[in-house]
DNA sequence: GGTGGCTCGGCAATCGATTTCCGAGAGTGG
DNA sequence: CCACTCTCGGAAATCGATTGCCGAGCCACC
């Protein structure tokens, strides 16, 4: 386990070269042109010494460190973790980079978190806010000190810009299928969702309830376990066939999962639908329907927002369209013959 | 959308509150003792500042920036995400700050990852490499300038710790289990694995090899799409029933849903044993049978190595032992009627 | 040949915090 | 009352890089 030797700044660099650091700096980073061999020359020397930049020491002086930061709530969730790989891949294309943390879904955490970026002088934060309220404070402490952009979920009153899907829409769009494809007369249509304690949550939620006024609801958390619980409560309560709308895949996946281990058959007795579309929907057997969230343009998006050229006149709510995916979840009925 | 009026410093709060930069400093790190009514004024300029401080300066000045860097292949694999989860929460409890970044599967971005950890002057650093022979510069490179350790994936001859967990001992629990409990002679066991570009394809096949010689195997990589591929291979070359041991849930998960898909039963046609049992297992029906990695303490081991305390005589290579979860996707035989 | 413009290297200031060293003042013991 | 110790605040150096400014040298043009 060898350890550094010796710390290689610029000044041994320039030393080497017989140059001053300045002349070093600006070989290096092509700040100002300069002549051809003398370039070389630094190169070399510091090639021979090993050295490597203090970005500490840069971005102290330019006042500027060219990193974004990304706070998601929990990397276990495969939603959070894909949008940060998505948002990762595409800032890999600019010479900004992107540091993810994870809030542990603990608002207390999130906020020491955004403290921490902000104490690290990132130039832009991005943030899937926990919670609709209590993220609020850490989110406008974001604003006044970095580009802040909040990513799904939405806070209001923070200032900060907002990058997300359409979620009515989206919703709405379940709702189509759900009308035209499926015999919902003959099928009692139940909404298996998340407290709203998020904007995307609260969205959806009251998308499904204009949709579909009276019908079931049943409210938890984004995570399988709570999908297993809440099919365990509908069955126990005697439904033996229906469509089931989740607010996430991962709700989804529980309610699949669980239905399935009870012998239930899916779509023959239970219809599933999911929202979000990402990766891990592959997984299920069936195949889910589930309305899929455009994450690349959404991390494109965010981009743009933060990008060199501040515009100005940039909107400060960003909804992109997302799109329906049929899959044998929720074939359409026999009869009716549609495809969509 | 408010943005910095102007930036605070250690000297704004000193002149607000009388007293020297230095004072100021020591007032709010407590790093030497002073009157408790001069360290509260100090406190107060601060507040009403709205102070910060400025990480980049501390960390120039303190060589040292508390940042532990954590490089994954890639966070759409949930075990990836997973890991870097629970290591973010175990790190949490220390004055150390997790900072994650994704490596897109790409080994050349892994490179530029690592390099610009070390650039901007990590304390340590957290690699699960890409691959086993291409990481190892990077690796190197790493270890000159920081505690670096290597997790999950062994990249030899790089001089940085691994922390990881047995493979070849998990298979082996896997093949008393197939052994054991299922009738290994009407059924054939095949390997569903991945190509040995990292350690622990590379452990897991042998392993396999070893306690099934002449059995089948199949290898492609860590993801959904390739069990299934996998599945769809078998079931067109007419097999029927057998026992698939898949090299990571992820894989394991890609077989189930195809296997489902055209109609087989598991267990009863087939069964599926996974390996690595975070959070998604408890996605598939039938819950799988897998071999449950110890994240938890690989986490905490990591935090021992790169602690306060560099442990000169701490192990090159840790290897934590993994346990057996059995599920409904590989029951014991009937007739055996063994439990284990 | 003088002068203006240009190129390009170096000096030194600067970013923001920490920390070493110094010295003033207070307290104590002889 | 002197000498010694102790406490605690401040001046200034320091971490490593970038960059505004200056000036030397060169060229060209009139």
């Amino acid at each position: 386990m060898a350890r550094r030797t010796h710390r290689v700044t610029i000044s041994d660099v320039a030393a080497r070269a017989g140059v001053s650091p300045a002349t070093v700096s600006r070989a290096l980073t092509g700040s100002r042109p300069m002549s051809p061999e003398l370039a070389e020359r630094v190169r070399t020397a510091a090639q021979e010494l090993g050295y490597r930049v203090n970005l500490l020491g840069r971005a102290l002086r330019q006042q500027r460190s060219s990193v974004m930061g990304l706070v998601v709530p929990d990397l276990d969730n495969p939603f959070f973790a894909s949008l940060a790989e998505h948002l990762s891949r595409v800032v890999e294309t600019s010479d900004i980079e992107l540091l993810v943390a994870s809030a542990g879904d603990s608002v207390e955490t999130e906020r020491r978190m955004i403290s921490s970026f902000l104490d690290r002088q990132v130039d832009s934060l991005v943030v899937i806010p926990c919670d609709e309220v209590q993220s609020q404070g850490g989110l406008e402490e974001a604003t006044d000190h970095a580009v802040t952009v909040q990513l799904d979920r939405r806070v209001l009153e923070t200032g900060a810009y907002y990058v997300g899907c359409d979620n009515r829409y989206g919703m709405s769009l379940v709702a189509g299928h759900v009308r035209d494809d499926v015999d919902a007369e003959a099928q009692p249509v139940v909404f298996v969702g998340a407290e709203p304690r998020s904007s995307s949550a609260h969205e959806r939620l009251e998308e499904f309830r204009r949709q579909f006024p009276g019908s079931r609801v049943l409210l938890g958390t984004f995570d399988v376990r709570w999908g297993q619980q809440a099919a365990d409560r509908l069955l126990d309560a005697g439904m033996t066939r229906g469509t089931l709308v989740a607010a996430a895949d991962i709700i989804a996946l529980g309610l699949l999962s669980r239905l399935q281990a009870r012998g239930h058959r899916v779509p023959d007795d239970f219809r599933v639908i999911g929202f979000d579309g990402v990766g891990v929907t592959r997984l299920a057997h069936p195949e889910l329907t589930t309305v899929r969230q455009p994450v690349e343009e959404m991390s494109r998006r965010i981009l743009e927002l933060v990008g060199d050229l501040p515009v100005d006149g940039a909107e400060q709510e960003i909804r992109i369209r997302p799109t329906l995916v049929l899959g044998p979840s929720s074939p359409p009925a026999a009869r009716s013959g549609r495809r969509s």
